[in-house]
RNA sequence: UCCUCAGUAGCUCAAUGGCAGAGCAUUCGGCUGUUAACCGAAGGGUUGUAGGUUCGAGUCCUACCUGAGGAGCCA
């Protein structure tokens, strides 16, 4: 069965392709009619002289997303913008988009909230369609890197019971008649089944009840989490830009047609490649200062405090590829990091931003392993003791270092296709103001 | 939660406080190489909602609704 994609392979052949009609231009005798089939998009030429009355009949006046059998021979054409043009033969229409209704979404500009409220038809054009197929390689990828790299799937909970980190940014749902939770991460879960099985990672959806409204931010996202016994923060940091490298690499040999499409430079891929910059937080605080000081950051930064978006920002245009910036103070980040024995002021942990100012795509931490210190930050946090009573137990039964990172597939998404927001990377985005459709 | 902006034809947008407009889409007509095709014509409006100011409000004021951009927080 021919597609599209593959249509080189049939030149001087006659193909039936099983589609939808994208546009039609007429002039006068001759029509142009443009099929799309899911795998691409090909210009169709009907002369009234070269095909059968009916055909033609079928196709003048024919509807915007019409689908259609269209069987014509396949011939290259240097006009063509994908090289092929095909001259139709024969036209079964499946179903006529009727006048009086006409699709709503045409070759012209439309807005934001137009086109998100029709995100179910915006899907069909050619750049949201390669946008879904680019994250489903990056998915792909991501889980051969851990697959073929001694990794055990290991998925947690979506259901979760009562909080870990504050309710505030958490979904409530009814379970019988208790309270639980949908997941905000699975990372408590996979330190557990680290500690069964070595090497694990978990990929799913996960859920912040935040009231967020930016580029970066969804309520409903997926992430892609490994978790590693016997690991450091060193090892983490290689692991991170291996993986990542792995899945850049792979969108470039993969899908090659669909960068295309969208526009995207494939030379700012190519460069992501190990090793990664690592800079300590304090570097990082004194390339913000200085920053402020020449002009390109409006407001100064406080050192100690945790970065702020515009600061996220600027730093991760600073390089070519993610920088990885680790060893933040211990007070602006979660409990369960590990203090560096070097100074226990500063935790073990890495911020993986991505470049041309695409900010925060991985967060990850070298674990707290010793049970006196994890059941203390769990006072001082306030948090429920009974909760973390399995959480602990992982302390108090062959406790080993472990390290783990969590990287947002949407985040990734929007970085490596080069989009202004997240929304475009998902099917069916749910943001802060968003759930339909 | 806070700050800023926007809401007019199916869509994208105009309209100094003074007759509600254009392009695209739809319908009709024309065109044998078009690339968001083009040319001619027609139909299409409770200007987000509710009040107010005014001789007169799409335009000014108040409240609300809806959405967008940003902050905080995060992946």
């Amino acid at each position: 069965m021919a597609t599209i994609a593959t249509i080189g392979q049939f030149e001087g052949q006659s193909v039936t392709l099983r589609g939808w009609l994208y546009n039609l231009r007429e002039s006068g005798k001759l029509l142009f009619p443009i099929f799309r089939d899911g795998t691409g998009s090909i210009q169709g030429v009907a002369h009234v002289k070269s095909v059968p009355p009916e055909v033609f009949a079928a196709l003048k006046g024919l509807t915007q997303e019409s689908s259609v059998i269209v069987t014509g021979k396949v011939r290259a054409d240097q006009r063509a913008p994908g090289g092929f043009e095909l001259d139709v033969e024969g036209l079964e229409v499946v179903q006529r988009v009727p006048e009086s209704a006409p699709y709503p979404i045409t070759l012209k500009e439309h807005g934001v909230d137009f086109l998100m409220e029709h995100r179910h038809l915006w899907l069909r054009s050619p750049r949201q369609a390669a946008i879904l197929r680019i994250r489903a390689e990056i998915m792909r990828a991501a889980a051969e890197y851990f697959d073929s790299n001694g990794f055990i799937r290991t998925d947690p909970p979506i259901l979760t019971p009562a909080a870990c980190e504050g309710t505030s940014t958490l979904f409530p749902v009814d379970y019988f008649g208790d309270p639980a939770y949908l997941t905000q991460s699975g990372q408590l879960y996979i330190e557990a089944t680290a500690l069964a099985l070595g090497k694990v990672y978990s990929f799913g959806p996960t859920f912040r009840a935040e009231k967020s409204k930016t580029r970066r931010h969804l309520t409903e996202f997926w992430m892609i989490e490994p978790e590693v016994a016997y690991c450091d923060l060193d090892g983490l940091l290689e692991l991170a830009e291996n993986f990542l490298s792995h899945i850049v690499q792979s969108v470039l040999k993969n899908r090659a047609r669909e960068l295309v499409v969208i526009g995207r430079d494939r030379a700012k891929l190519e460069a992501i490649c190990p090793p990664f910059p690592r800079l300590r937080y304090d570097q990082a605080a004194e390339m913000l200062n200085q920053a402020h000081r020449d002009g390109h950051l409006e407001q100064p930064f406080e050192y100690g405090n945790d970065f702020g978006s515009p600061d996220e920002t600027w730093l991760s245009s600073q390089f070519d590829r993610p920088v990885m910036v680790h060893r933040y103070p211990s007070d602006v980040k979660a409990f369960y990091m590990e203090p560096d024995p070097a100074d226990p002021r500063y935790a073990l942990c890495v911020d993986v931003l991505a470049p041309e100012g695409y900010g925060e795509i991985i967060g990850g931490s070298q674990r707290v392993s010793s049970f006196e210190l994890l059941n203390a930050r769990i006072e001082q946090h306030n948090l429920p003791k009974e909760a973390f009573q399995w959480y602990l137990d992982l302390r108090r039964y062959g406790s080993v270092p472990h390290s783990g990172f969590g990287m947002g597939i949407e985040r990734a998404v929007a970085w490596i296709c080069g989009l202004d927001h997240v929304r475009e990377t998902i099917p069916f985005a749910r943001t802060l103001h968003r759930i339909y459709p």
